[in-house]
DNA sequence: TGGGCAAGTGAGCACAATGCTCACTTGAGG
DNA sequence: CCTCAAGTGAGCATTGTGCTCACTTGCCCA
């Protein structure tokens, strides 16, 4: 349901920590501190809070849906009667193989992520989209090929590169 | 680059390991077999499994943009050469705000999902593709509300749900 | 010009988790 | 009936965690 989040920033330090985690995922803190040449204790404390803060978004995300039997991604995009937009939503919530949906600007109200386990099955979920009351007229369009596939890794090495206000740490290594 | 990836498929008991993984993201191997009453060494080879077949996707997806500063997400919908789709994702693929890109059926040749710090920025980033050599037309619609916010958790609760092949596991407790 | 303040550092400590290996069990399939 | 793949439980040396503490350093602001 949200749109942002927008806790406080995360700044050089923590996007650092970010990229080091985008390398590997499941790295203990410990590893962390010594590849970025931070002390245990700093990385463990900007961790905890990048979670607090929704910075890190949901687990979810890292999962391939064509690992789950869904090698079939499409965008579904609608218009929908913009005065019940929230009650479609809802309606969507409820069809597990929708992934995503954005409301969107511009003629096209909603833009839905869909996965399939095939052609068939697509068909069929787009179906049920357009069955939910309050959608007008749908248009599918089946993702061939994943060109770029999802990444953050050149916005967080923008971050990264800010030099950080650098407080408090050693002066000789 | 790549569309599929369709390692082994994700069986039930991994599906419920990855949802507990969802619910918490850094747990350690023991609260997971403790909770999914599996055999710390069971866990343990899954996951290892897991991110060996690339049933993970990377660390990035689950950094929220908004975090980093670019609060803004637009879908970019481009009509391209299509001859020489392989050049223009490249050329894409150096706009680090340009988060993702599928190549699509119809009469859209491309989805380009872009953020942005700000309107402003938005509009250059947009100006930057349609520079693209091979970009023929473009229309670009702002996210306006995250109305299902990513989620495949119901699609896990369905694989998790399919009854595992029970292979020597105990009998009492 | 001096005092907070926020952030980082290094040390230490009890406890928990990891990575590994091994012998054993169990159901499925040839 | 035998073998195989997958799971189990145990054990063990090594690491990592979660925490706290005293101390440093640069920044802001008065």
């Amino acid at each position: 349901m949200s749109t942002v989040n927008s806790g406080p920033r995360v700044d050089a330090t923590d996007a650092r920590i970010l990229l080091a985690l985008a390398d590997d995922p499941r790295a203990t803190v410990l590893a962390l501190a010594e590849r970025l040449r931070l002390s245990r204790n700093t990385v463990q404390a900007r961790l905890a809070k990048l979670d607090e803060n929704g910075a890190l978004g949901s687990f979810e995300r890292r999962v391939d849906p064509g690992a789950l039997g869904y090698p079939l991604t499409a965008f579904v995009t609608a218009q929908a009667d913009q005065h019940h937009l929230a009650e479609v939503a809802d309606r969507l919530k409820d069809i597990p193989e929708i992934v995503e949906v954005f409301g969107l600007s511009g003629p096209t109200d909603l833009l839905v992520r869909v996965v399939a386990a095939d052609t068939e099955d697509l068909y069929r979920v787009a179906g049920k989209i357009l069955d939910c009351p309050g959608i007008e007229r749908t248009n599918t369009a089946l993702a061939m090929r994943e060109l770029v596939p999802h990444r953050l890794t050149e916005l967080l090495r923008r971050s990264a590169a800010t030099r950080p206000a650098p407080t408090g740490r050693r002066a000789r290594d």
